[in-house]
DNA sequence: GCTCAGTTTTAGCCTCAGCTAAAAAATTTA
DNA sequence: TAAATTTTTTAGCTGAGGCTAAAACTGAGC
């Protein structure tokens, strides 16, 4: 069955949805392929009778495994793109969601398969985010949880991000925040929960639990 | 003005036709774009609403200067694109149409520019044809002409192919035949107009007279 | 167990880009 | 020049994927 760039967002979104939230509503589902709640139902419909999705009526949609396939190779096809955008042609970190959104509805397997040859196979995107391989196997973050969850005197490595917004990125840009960088979580201070993280150096960043909570770590212990 | 891949795809059949026949006919450009003839009076009407082109009934369609501008940054997209896919993706030469056919509809100049700039300014494209720069200037190719016009005893370079069919660019293949290689035309059979060429190694290859108009070379003095 | 707010579906409409069949214009042939 | 042929246009239809407004359903609070 061969989907519409359109259709492929929808599983996609279901995708997300399922992931962290376990269910796609029709609403959360409106607002993330920006279309009204009606236009929603109707794909829902489309996607039902080729068998990607799973929807009775009021109950929400659930992806059966042949959509799952489906969406999990899109995410692949986005991430990889990333990559290639970021290293190859050096776009920063914040520009590249909405032309890895248009890239991924190109091509087929082949195309995929030889872009992430060129690239070193790499296991994560910019914002490191982990890259299905081929067979559509996810190989999950280890150990990641949300730098607002650390404890003070920990040591940690920024390892990702929840929001991939390009408002946020640029955010993070500005305070010398990326993927790789080691800090100590210094202090974290009771009025506001904003914390001061230093690095090896001995630079400091005070940083808004805002900010904390869409900043993923691993811990270290060094 | 905004155009959507299918308007694209006009702008770049009447460009070509324009250059190759003078003229943009309905009958022709519904073959190019693969739609039927009525299709193609409906969709040349909106893009003269657009700008792009002036069009009056029964007399063909003609690119305005702004039309020309998009149809030449078309063919740059999709002829950086095929360098792309073989230089870097390890594609062969007649696989790769398709594919570009789809990634020049993505993203905007910024890109088509870093992706100009990564692959090193390339002049030409994997069929040997010439790439626009990002200010729309077509260098054409020097001297070109088809190979059934060489005359015997003289020595040339191939630099192209008028047909750009996977069909044809097979069968250079398998005849050995690429750009870049120079040959002596040895002689030319009256009764089909046949040739055989001979290269500097003393390797002779029977080329058809089908094959020599459709391929381009450049003569040389050696 | 009812009411009411919020969510989802239905019904009917729109635009885009195609299609066919028939009418009209242009071109070729006799 | 008139007839025949070819090309182009018109008219009306289709399907995809949206939309709005109104109806129907769900679930929370009382």
């Amino acid at each position: 069955m061969l989907l519409s760039p359109s259709q492929e967002n929808y599983l996609k979104a279901i995708y997300k949805l399922q992931e962290d939230d376990g269910i796609a509503t029709n609403q959360a589902l409106a607002a993330m392929v920006e279309a009204t709640p009606a236009s929603v139902t109707n794909m829902l419909r489309k996607l039902t009778d080729t068998g990607y999705v799973e929807y009775e009526a009021y109950q929400g949609a659930t992806l059966t495994s042949a959509g799952r396939n489906q969406a999990v190779a899109l995410v692949r096809k986005h991430r990889l793109w990333e990559v290639f955008l970021v290293d190859k042609l050096q776009y920063d970190w914040d520009a590249v969601h909405a032309l890895a959104e248009e890239l991924e509805h190109i091509g087929g397997d082949e195309l995929i398969n030889r872009l992430d040859a060129f690239l070193g196979h790499p296991g994560f995107d910019p914002h490191g985010d982990p890259i299905p391989n081929a067979k559509g196997v996810v190989r999950a973050r280890q150990h990641a949880i949300a730098a607002s969850e650390a404890s003070v005197g920990g040591t940690f490595v920024v390892c990702g991000v929840k929001d991939s917004s390009s408002l946020f990125l640029q955010h993070l840009d500005k305070l010398n925040i990326a993927l790789g960088k080691a800090y100590t979580l210094k202090e974290c201070l009771e009025f506001d929960r904003s914390a001061v993280w230093t690095e090896q150096g001995g630079a400091c960043t005070n940083v808004s639990n805002e900010v904390a909570k869409n900043v993923l770590i691993q811990l270290t212990d060094a």
